[in-house]
DNA sequence: CTTGCACCTACAGTAACTGGAGGTTTTATA
DNA sequence: TATAAAACCTCCAGTTACTGTAGGTGCAAG
């Protein structure tokens, strides 16, 4: 029928792919067109085919190497549904990947709107949680409840960037108040403003289990949250939320409270 | 002020960015820290900043050098809000073309579904066509009418499955009835079919257009539009199109309105 | 029959990392 | 303070999907 057959330029030019790449795919395996007794190769039209494969496979985003599997397999316990399929779960997840991107982007920018210039020390912490809000929610869920992580993650852009606000305003106030002294009546008001504001987000499930959380947890949440404080703040935050604490009785809260803010 | 200093491993944490990476960074002559007298680098919060602008340039597209003529030309000084957006932009531009890639595989699971299974060169001209799409809408909207353009292109998912479906119907109908004569009633009824459908999607200035469309434009069109047509097929569709407009007028028309659709 | 173009192989290079070997420095612990 | 572990160093090699070049062979036209 169509024995149409070209030399490697006259295939190149037909298919728009250059002859180099076309050496290339030979190489690795990938297109091998019959070969003249002088080595020569000779493509015909079932080449233009796996050609035409080959450039759509790889517009969809698979490697060459995945392509050659898929071509010098063609009975492969693949079918095309499901190599479909599993393409676009891959795409979706690099889609995800791009919109959390674009979600910190946009909180950043919103913030940098609030503050004019941002600290760069302020500028990391907030990325930095940002980066671990999904390994936060699920300490939160799992050591809480879920829904205090619902009242904490699980809500509009706006409220996020409200949130990241707080952080930043309670680590500015620490780092502000801490040259002062613990039991200050200015440190009170900001200690209470923020126990006040954290208690806000738990429910009686999560109050209950709050007070239980053992001890190798503390390490974990620690790797979670990291605020940006020296030795000093980081004393002086123990001292004012121990004060607090048995000024106006916290039945078991710690200083962990404020970090997970 | 702050005079933070920091190893590469701990730059790296903080930053996001791999050790290696840095080193590469450094060898190259892009970020450059001091060094200790042991050779050892270290960081401070001016690479922070520096680092900041190549991802933000390089999430944009810049290469490498280029940045590195920038970061060292230090001509025009971008602020971090310029920086985010710009990194803003570049992300949307990635996921539109994901996006892009998402619908085009949606529509060859849909056309999967609808036909059961699909030839090979079936699914290959329907991603050949997909992905020029673009051109497509373009030469269509500058030689036709934007009108066309958005009643062709503008339209939802369904739509264009719907699209891609009659377009698989019609090089089925031709391989089909190219096996008999070109002027059999079979062959008028389908060629009128979709001679009327294509004059559906034109508006009255599209037609005017269409007819002073130059020749040089008809080689244009077939690099946007290629149908897996043989020359016995393409043969009968050209007799078919002209024993037609024959028969029932067509001013102008040639057989390229096939491949419009 | 020779000129010139198309074609061949083989090796090297590109970008932007990434990995590993083999050695030195810093830091934490006994 | 000794030593072990972690972190760091440099250099070389490998990755993907080409792309470039050199030096040589085959083929077709004038």
């Amino acid at each position: 029928m169509d024995k149409e057959t070209y030399p490697i330029g006259k295939f190149a030019e037909l298919s728009g792919i250059p002859v180099r790449t076309l050496h290339h795919y030979d190489e690795m395996g990938l297109l091998r067109p019959r070969r003249q007794a002088s080595g020569h190769r000779i493509y015909g039209t079932d080449d233009l085919i796996t050609l035409q494969k080959i450039i759509g496979l790889k517009s969809l985003g698979f490697s060459l190497e995945r392509i050659r599997q898929f071509i010098n397999n063609p009975k492969s316990d693949m079918s095309l549904a499901e190599t479909l399929d599993m393409q676009k779960q891959a795409l979706e997840a690099a889609r995800a990947k791009l919109d959390k991107s674009l979600d910190i982007l946009e909180r950043m920018r919103a913030n940098l709107q609030h503050e004019g210039e941002l600290e760069h020390d302020m500028m990391f912490l907030l990325i930095r949680n940002m980066l671990r809000e999904d390994k936060q929610r699920e300490w939160v869920a799992e050591q809480l409840s879920e829904q205090t992580a619902m009242a904490l993650f699980d809500i509009s852009k706006d409220a996020k960037v409200e949130l990241d606000r707080e952080l930043l305003a309670f680590v500015q106030s620490v780092k502000r108040l801490s040259m002062g002294a613990s039991d200050s009546a200015e440190a009170e008001v900001m200690i209470d403003f923020y126990v006040k504001r954290v208690l806000g987000f738990l429910d009686d499930e999560a109050i209950a289990n709050f007070v239980h959380i053992p001890k190798e947890q503390h390490e974990h949440l620690e790797q979670l949250v990291d605020m940006p404080f020296d030795d000093r703040e980081t004393a002086w935050l123990d001292e004012a939320l121990a004060h607090y604490a048995s000024k106006y009785g916290l039945h078991g809260m710690d200083q962990k409270e404020g970090e997970v803010l």
